[in-house]
DNA sequence: GACGCGTCTACAAGGGTTTGCATTAATAAC
DNA sequence: GTTATTAATGCAAACCCTTGTAGACGCGTC
């Protein structure tokens, strides 16, 4: 069994208390008896217990995380950097997956609420009500979604659709497809109102369809429409999908970007090694998601602290994007 | 404040013992009781606290996940699997990575000691003597690596190692290499051993590359040593070296398959989204963490339960291997 | 009417910590 | 030499729950 707070106190002749305090007040404690009852911890590989610690002062140091699928490259990092981040601060990371569906989502969260000190919420799909009751219950930092005054971390896809749509009419394209994600994604809302309000007013012909699921077979299911729709380009939800489309585009022969180029969003890992390269908007999910956990922190009680945080995206431009094909130039 | 056992006696008007058992045992409580328990519970919105349950019964009801990299394609499928078996059990997990340094593995190992129910470790890279020792602090189940009789969830791939070696021997291939992983991986040393053991005694010249790190990166740089080395075919420590190599090997403008054939390990999804599309010995990853899952809650107080399970590896054929070039046969 | 038995509920200890307060000892101020 | 003042430590309650044991109650049996 393991070494408590009473072995280290017994074997160093002092009272728990001070054995506690040496850790969480060292400078209530005379340093002799302080490196003595160190000493004496380290030999007994004493840890304090964590349970005993959250059962009193309400912190568990450890933070939940809540993502859609753990192991969608999208995700996968932002996990991976809010681990990292929450471990410099001594914090643990409690991950789980919602697989889409905002019951899940909801049930996740209040199973959370009395067993971490805060929830990052990426991605979520519950509905804004339901978003801002849960926020009564246990500190939430959300991630590409805002919901009134709730702390949160976005990322600037406005901007980077607009990138994007500029970039492709720079190209020359005038017929654009924009292949939007699912219906209750803040991002594919915001994609869509930007990518519309860069058409307007210009000779750009802009059809949306939408929703789809963000996936590579959501994409893929895609291409035979796309193939068929006359557009010269297409901006899609997310990388994967773009990844999707192009494989469907190679089977129906139709060649990327010759014939119709391809516009991403995220910049997963992905992207560079398919072919062609994809161009696509770059997410600052690494960052968005260490930041999220440093919000998470600061926020201590107050839990309505307003911080609202947008984070750049940048285009990134590589093989799957070039000149309208000649044939289609002018004829939008 | 959330409810506590207490507000729920109260409030129904009985013992906090009864509540408890209520949740705990309920075929000790008259029916009526523990219907109107749960219904005030209900009401309150009441759930147990974790920490003081953890405290008392010394169960937390969650297991640590430790990982060398939680974004790898090869990992986040595992973890995926690990919460979603998890979830159906009424567990948590709690995911930790360590960037492939054994003393960080170490160190999260025993953070982790007091703290959870048990620790699945994927492809540790601790020695044999730290891991046993650790292994008496807390249960744990080890994945892709043995370690005395500690319970273990393996994947066969050295019968995977071998058949890969056959369809590249079958398709006339003399000259092979094979990339190695890095130095403490037990998988890379297994493929090794298969590998060369599938060459000895035939006319198949084996030649071992190794230690590498096991990234794309890792790959793509031993693309000019490849080739030049004069082999028609490599068979790569994991997928993510091949699809490295394969991209470096595409910038030397060496043809695979037509020059030299590649063989990756894994089957991670991005193994068909690469062109060509990646021929690889397919591990059952998801299976293996949800095994492991599952042996780690079976495996209660007696933590040397000698499970061992080994999980079938597959060959999957796809279109980085063909025969070898005409030029190069017979002069091996 | 005393007793035993089974069913249900209440009681209370205990798990490992933190923390406000009391106590002690040592030092400083007068 | 007495009294404030400070520093260091001890004491004990509290956090929320589980669980072994004891008690209350109703019923049937002799």
């Amino acid at each position: 069994m393991r070494a408590t707070i009473n072995d280290v106190a017994q074997a160093t002749g002092v009272h728990i208390s001070t054995v506690s305090r040496t850790f969480s007040a060292p400078h209530l404690v005379n340093e002799e008896t302080r490196n003595r009852v160190l000493e004496v911890a380290e030999r007994l590989g004493y840890r304090p217990n964590r349970a005993a610690r959250a059962l009193i002062t309400g912190k568990t140091y450890t933070i939940g995380l809540i993502v859609a699928d753990i192991a969608n490259p999208f995700f996968a990092p932002m996990i991976k950097a809010a681990e990292s981040q929450a471990r410099m601060r001594d914090y643990h990371i409690l991950v789980a997956e919602t697989d889409e569906d905002p019951a899940v989502e909801e049930e996740l969260v209040r199973a959370f609420a009395k067993q971490v000190d805060g929830v990052q919420l990426c991605s979520p799909r519950m509905s804004n009500e339901l978003i801002e009751k849960v926020s009564h219950d246990i500190p939430i930092v959300l991630i590409n979604r805002m919901v009134s005054d709730l702390p949160c971390v976005l990322m600037d896809v406005a901007s980077g659709a607009r990138s994007a749509m500029e970039h492709l009419i720079g190209l020359g394209h005038r017929k654009i497809a924009l292949l939007g994600g699912p219906r209750s994604s803040w991002t594919s809302r915001e994609i869509r109102k930007s990518a519309t309000a860069a058409a307007r007013g210009t000779d750009v012909e802009l059809t949306v369809v939408s929703p789809n699921p963000p996936t590579v077979d959501g994409g893929l299911g895609l291409a035979e429409q796309v193939a068929g729709s006359g557009v010269t380009a297409v901006l899609t939800h997310n990388d994967l999908m773009a990844v999707g489309l192009m494989e469907g585009l190679g089977s129906l022969d139709v060649c990327v970007p010759d014939d119709i180029s391809v516009v991403g969003f995220d910049d997963i890992e992905m992207a560079q090694w398919v072919r062609p390269k994809l161009t696509t908007v770059a997410n600052p999910t690494s960052s968005a998601a260490r930041t999220a956990v440093d919000m998470l922190l600061q926020l201590g009680d107050d839990r309505r602290a307003t911080a609202q945080v947008t984070l750049r995206t940048e285009l990134i431009v590589r093989d799957s994007t070039g000149p309208v094909p000649s044939g289609s130039r002018g004829d939008g």
